[in-house]
DNA sequence: GCAAGGTC
């Protein structure tokens, strides 16, 4: 029997199902699903599928070292790592299926990961069944479509040890930094226990990232503008012209500006122009442009990959974890339209480019061998989706789609000049003037705005002016689709982990909000790891690490040695740590301390802190000013508390929001008796009376 | 109780 390993249980059902056809037979192993076959390409070979769960091993360190009080961080640098199964049921499954076997393909993703997940279960497999070593082979597709998967099957080939090692000295490096660094930090400052402070190859520098633009938020100096408006009549009707200058720097000269519209009562066209500018369809969906395009309709990234995850599972959509911005060639995409035009909506469409001779797709400027780009598989019916949501994701998907398939869109740019009183004046607008892809696609269009159709030398008369007064704004904060983007630009994280990356940093307490800002902890730890350890919070470090990856799946260089320079490396970032362990746990305690601080006291307007009682051990919200102000709150006494910076509009304590692992976050003002609460203490109070 | 990478 040959053995076939992919990454997941999908790939394995559907690698069944081209290579099988019709009589595949599932069975089950520890509930781990099994697809036996036999393949008719094969001579009818038999044949059995089985899924992994991503990687089935974890790095870690031995027993001895669990212990965070009693191991000295630095003695974690050059410790053992070992691997330990993590999918327990599945590598007993695996091994069980390689009992079996005396042939095994490994048909994990075709990527880095890919290989060394693909590795980690060959030596499962070779671990159960000695045998099998001798007849090992690699298929590698990069779409599970019916021709790829048949060509990967008819063109197998060897793994590549030299891939998969790159893949292990990322993980070793991963796991020896963060794990070394997060205890130092975490026993410098004492926050031991669930509060430990965490530190890593991506989220640090991830966090740096959103700490640079706070502090040059901070470091901005609003300056004041003005600009001058001027409301016209004419006989195409009333519009509004702004004048020409538009930003006045000094105050003076608006007015003058204004003044001398104003007297003149009236105006004329000096210049009219109109220019017409072609817009192109955009690329396919990689993960990274979906998210983008998913948050900016109010989704959070992890909601965004979750629900795109649910329609992938659902069989609506294409995997969803892809860096792919080609489709390939494989791809079929006039079966893809003819699955759409079953859809009520935008069957219309679809028909529209079936009808077509040729379909010419966009390409964008990834390729890869990973996976096609996300594109939807199948419509769903009317009960098939859970809520609005899951629709509104499936559309952007479809509509995409489609819109890599359009015309070009074409916008027609006008504008107005005009004198009043000798002060030039324009009026500015755009509109569509061709719809092409824009038509199926309406996610990123702005609003036409018309200009009045007026013609050089025609009057118009004033009906105001006025002035608007107003400052320059500091860079704004990131949304959290800006800033997977700008981790894929700075080579941070991957497809399948820059969302949890986020997540990770909002659950640590490190940043808070959308859009983002830091919390004084995480600018403190930047502060910290830049002025002492500052290669772990720059994208340097990754971007170095991938060319000595490179290295190594190229032969080049070992993966020992890129590990042990790593090693080397860390030694050094770890005495500089340790020279300056006091001033640097100073820093970071005193962003601790700000964050505890909760807003102004309603009775003496001194600071309201998270304090924890030594008699009771619970915390409570109390006032600075203790003992001449005795004003206290209750807290709940899970979770983390954090300040909204803002008053309850009812009883005007301060807001505050709480964050508890695997619940929803809520927000509650301090005061327990505000008339806000009546709801939720009635609530609880009958489900008392009810158990 | 550490990271980041897969996947559910």
């Amino acid at each position: 029997m040959k053995l076939i390993v992919t990454e997941k249980d999908t790939a394995a059902k559907k690698i069944a199902s081209i290579l099988g056809g019709n009589d595949v037979e599932k069975d089950s192993f520890y509930k781990v699903p099994i697809y036996r076959f036999k393949n008719s390409l094969d001579g009818d070979e038999e044949c059995a599928c089985i899924g992994l769960k991503g990687h089935i091993l974890q790095l870690e360190y031995p027993e001895e070292y669990s212990d965070w009080r009693k191991v000295e961080p630095r003695a974690l640098i050059d410790a053992e790592l070992i691997k330990a199964p993590s999918a327990k049921a599945v590598v007993r499954a695996l091994k069980k299926m390689a009992g079996e076997a005396d042939q095994i393909i490994i048909a994990t993703d075709f990527d880095r990961e890919g290989e060394l997940i693909g590795v980690e279960a060959l030596k499962q497999a070779i671990e159960a069944n000695p045998d099998l070593e001798k007849d090992v082979l690699r298929a590698r597709y990069s779409a599970l479509t019916k021709d790829e998967v048949t060509r990967a099957f008819s063109e197998l080939s060897d793994l590549s040890y030299p891939l998969a090692y790159a893949g292990e000295a990322r993980q070793d490096i991963d796991l020896i930094w963060g794990a070394t660094l997060t205890r130092f930090m975490s026993l410098a400052t004492s926050r031991l226990g669930n509060q430990f402070l965490s530190v890593g190859r991506v989220q640090s520098p991830t966090l740096a990232l959103i700490v640079e633009r706070e502090l040059e938020r901070r470091a901005f100096k609003p300056e004041p503008y003005w600009q001058v408006f001027a409301d016209l009549d004419s006989s195409e009707g009333a519009f509004r012209a702004r004048h020409k200058t538009n930003r006045f720097k000094v105050l003076k000269e608006a007015d003058a500006a204004l003044e001398k519209a104003k007297a003149a009562g009236s105006g004329r066209v000096t210049g009219v122009k109109s220019t017409r500018k072609k817009i192109k369809p955009p690329a396919p969906f990689n993960t990274t442009a979906y998210t983008k395009a998913a948050t900016s309709m109010g989704l959070t990234a992890a909601r965004a990959i979750r629900l795109a995850e649910d329609l992938y599972l659902g069989g609506f959509i294409s995997y969803p974890r892809t860096d792919n911005t080609v489709y390939p060639k494989s791809l079929d995409l006039r079966e893809i339209l003819t699955e759409l035009s079953g859809s009520s909506e935008l069957g219309a469409a679809a028909k529209q480019l079936l009808a077509r001779d040729q379909l010419t797709p966009t390409r964008g400027k990834k390729q890869t061998t990973d996976h096609p780009p996300i594109y939807p598989v199948g419509v769903p019916g009317p009960g098939d989706l859970r809520d609005d949501a899951h629709w509104k994701v499936w559309f952007l998907v479809a509509r995409r789609f489609l819109a890599t398939l359009g015309d070009e869109a074409v916008s027609e740019s006008n504008r107005l000049d005009l004198s009043i009183g000798d002060e030039p004046f324009v009026v500015s607008g755009s509109r569509i003037v061709e719809e092409g892809w824009l038509a199926w696609y309406p996610y990123s269009r702005s609003k036409d705005d018309e200009v009045p159709r007026l013609e050089e030398g025609a009057e118009v008369s004033v009906v105001d002016v006025h002035r608007e007064d107003k400052e320059t704004q500091p860079p704004g904060r990131y949304g959290q689709g800006r800033l997977i983007e700008l981790m894929e630009q700075n080579g941070l994280g991957t497809k399948a982990t820059r969302h949890s990356i986020i997540q990770n940093l909002y659950d640590r307490g490190y940043i808070r909000n959308t859009p983002i800002e830091p919390t004084e902890t995480g600018i403190a730890m930047i502060r910290a790891l830049n002025d002492y350890a500052s290669l772990i919070a720059k994208p340097e470090m990754t971007a170095e690490l991938e060319k000595e990856m490179s290295s190594i799946a190229d032969g080049d260089m070992t993966k020992q040695q890129v590990v042990d320079r790593s090693r080397e490396l860390l030694h050094s970032a770890y005495e500089s740590l340790e020279d300056n362990k006091e001033a640097l746990a100073d820093v970071i305690v005193k962003g601790i301390q700000e964050d505890k601080v909760m807003g102004a006291c309603p009775n003496c307007g001194k600071q309201l802190r998270v304090i924890r009682s030594k008699k009771t051990k619970k915390r409570f919200v109390g006032c600075e000013g203790y003992p001449d102000c005795s004003t206290t709150y209750p807290l709940p006494q899970r979770g983390m508390v954090m300040s909204m910076g803002k008053q309850c509009p009812e009883c005007d304590t301060p807001m505050v929001k709480v964050i508890v692992p695997r619940r929803r976050p809520w927000r509650l003002c301090l005061d327990p008796d505000c008339p806000t609460k009546e709801e939720y203490k009635k609530k609880k109070a009958s489900k008392r009376k009810a158990s």
